[in-house]
DNA sequence: ATGGTAGCGCTGCTA
């Protein structure tokens, strides 16, 4: 089975590339992130079409999120359950059940500058996530929780971590978050199956100043699953052609799908 | 050249 993430900036302005890639590459689940929809924009029938069933959690113009399966879609939940957190009410998470896997599609927030107050939510959203896990879910189970973490793991997953001195992203704060979210019991999937830390492939870069061609990019879509599913992976990869322009369709995503397989 | 690019939605903000 092939289960996918992808920042796709825009699901409006990205409908029939997302459509296309879809249908050539014919996975199971996508979790997708930032549609910048509202659910009433939300063009289900463009994936219904395709033999998929799907949900989406967003209010228009920023962030919003979706699951998309071929396998099953059930106990579909939107957001947050047992948090007050102004930042945990964006449209950042959504989580079904697809087939025997607990999908949990994530925007965790951008952070922007270090210290500032959107810094601070996003460790406050970060907080908010593992007790969520803590309180919904069950690590013993086929879980997948996926997305735009925006948090490179390792000093090797930015193209030049001295460029990224003083900024989001490569932060030891941040890490420990993420890390507090492994430790309650998931498992980078790219780091696990990958050879070295150096190896794991980009997943973004920047539309600006041709960043994708020289590869000036950084890990950070993940894939985060439990023991099950990390014992049943086959690989993961980055489908890097994704991120290319094309004639006929719009501007590409700045970011390229994740595609995990795993056994059934 | 003190930026660069893309989306949203209309002027500047967010990424």
């Amino acid at each position: 089975m092939k289960f996918v993430t992808w920042n796709v900036n825009s699901l409006r302005a990205r409908t029939e590339r997302v459509r296309h890639w879809i249908s050539e590459n014919n996975p199971d689940v996508v979790c997708l992130q930032e549609t910048k929809c509202s659910d009433e924009s939300y063009p289900a029938e463009i994936f219904r079409e395709l033999g998929y069933e799907s949900a989406h959690y967003g209010f228009g113009q920023w962030n919003g999120v979706a699951v998309i399966s071929k396998i099953g879609l059930e106990s579909v939940e939107s957001g947050f359950l047992n948090s007050d957190e102004e930042i945990t009410k964006e449209a950042r998470l959504l989580r079904a059940k697809c087939g025997k896997v607990d999908v949990w599609s994530a925007y965790i927030p951008n952070g922007r500058i270090v210290g500032s107050e959107h810094y601070e939510a996003k460790l406050i959203w970060l907080k908010a996530l593992l007790r969520e896990l803590e309180l919904r879910a069950d690590k013993t189970e086929p879980l997948l929780l996926c997305g735009d973490f925006n948090i490179a793991p390792y000093d090797t997953d930015v193209f030049d971590i001295k460029m990224f001195a003083g900024s989001t992203h490569v932060t030891e704060r941040e890490r420990l978050g993420l890390k507090s979210v492994l430790d309650w019991g998931l498992f980078d999937i790219a780091a696990e199956t990958h050879g070295t830390e150096a190896d794991l492939p980009f997943t973004w870069w920047d539309y600006r100043g041709g960043s994708f061609h020289k590869n000036f990019g950084m890990r950070i879509d993940l894939m985060l699953g439990s023991k099950a599913v990390l014992d049943s992976t086959e690989r993961l990869y980055v489908d890097r052609d994704a991120r290319k322009k094309g004639k006929e369709l719009s501007a590409p995503s700045d970011h390229a799908p994740v595609v995990l397989e795993i056994r059934d």
